[in-house]
DNA sequence: CGGACAACCTGGCGGC
DNA sequence: TGCCGCCAGGTTGTCC
């Protein structure tokens, strides 16, 4: 669910009530949400670092401190926050990770699901690598996009989510673009015709921009590190449309499974295409 | 390369 | 009111 939008607009509402911040100690009671190094590595890793920059790459959160690199993944259900110090945690059952902060802060790490993960490292490298390119970045090129389709056979889809191909885009923004494109889900990447490319190339770039204006989509989970809800969802066209008329031409829009993943298309819009 | 599927987890919801 | 089973979706890993 947090997908680029959501995982900028925290990254953005982080840095003024984080950066600057000394993270004093640590604390967990959910062994596996931290991923690496060990918790007791990890903790002592930690203690005693600055909060120099707060970045994102793909929907990984990056908090550069002065050594060492602490990275955070939301995955489907998490949240990332600075709360007071002695503000009581019975708001929110779900903390698995905090980290005091000086000045009587603390950075919590929320996740009903347990799915997310922390990580600290000296070579981010090493996690973010495999990564493909930011679709919002300047040399996220048409000419780019086209090389990367070059000699794909994959369903137009699975390409959008993997994250090797484009980096940050998820199951509800997908299925934006494609509408916007006006390409069917199932569509193979080489049946895509040269406009289809260029439409899509653009069509993924708007859909992400509109999310990170509207502050991401809270559509169950996700809160803005304010606690506050983003945005988004209210200008979805197809995502949790289904059965609901177009707004662009008023076919019910349906929803089917493509890629083990709930999907959203206009049948009218997104027609199908046969090879 | 591609596709299917399980695993990781729990809250929310529809059905009865 | 309560119980059951399904669905949600990011990522990795496994198998064909």
């Amino acid at each position: 669910m947090p997908e680029l939008p959501e995982v900028e607009t925290v990254v953005r509402g982080l840095r003024e009530p984080l950066i600057g911040h000394t993270i004093q100690s640590m604390w967990y009671d959910w062994e596996k949400t931290i991923h690496s190094p060990d918790a007791i590595e990890f903790s002592a890793r930690i203690e005693g670092q600055t909060v120099q920059a707060i970045n994102r790459r793909a929907k990984y959160i990056l908090i550069e401190l002065d050594t060492d690199v602490l990275i955070v993944h939301l995955k489907m259900t998490g949240r990332l926050y600075v709360a007071d110090k002695d503000e009581e945690q019975v708001a929110d059952k779900w903390v698995h990770v905090r980290f005091d902060l000086d000045k009587g802060k603390q950075l919590r790490f929320s996740d009903s699901r347990k799915f997310g993960k922390v990580y600290l490292t000296d070579n981010t490298d090493t996690l973010l690598g495999h990564l493909g390119p930011e679709p919002l970045e300047d040399d996220f090129t048409l000419e780019v996009f086209r090389e990367r389709l070059e000699g794909r056979s994959k369903i137009i889809k699975a390409l959008l989510l993997d994250q090797t191909f484009v980096a940050g885009i998820g199951n509800i923004y997908a299925d934006e673009a494609l509408f916007r494109a006006g390409i069917h889900p199932t569509v193979k990447a080489h049946q895509l015709s040269d406009q289809d490319t260029e439409l899509l190339h653009q069509t993924i770039r708007d859909t992400l921009f509109a999310g990170v204006e509207h502050e991401g989509a809270s559509i169950n989970w996700y809160r803005k590190p304010d606690g506050t809800e983003g945005n988004s969802q209210k200008h979805f066209f197809v995502y949790g449309q289904d059965d609901n008329p177009c707004q662009n031409c008023g076919t019910i829009i349906d929803k089917i499974r493509v890629a083990q993943r709930g999907t959203h298309f206009c049948p009218n819009c997104q027609p199908e295409r046969l090879d």
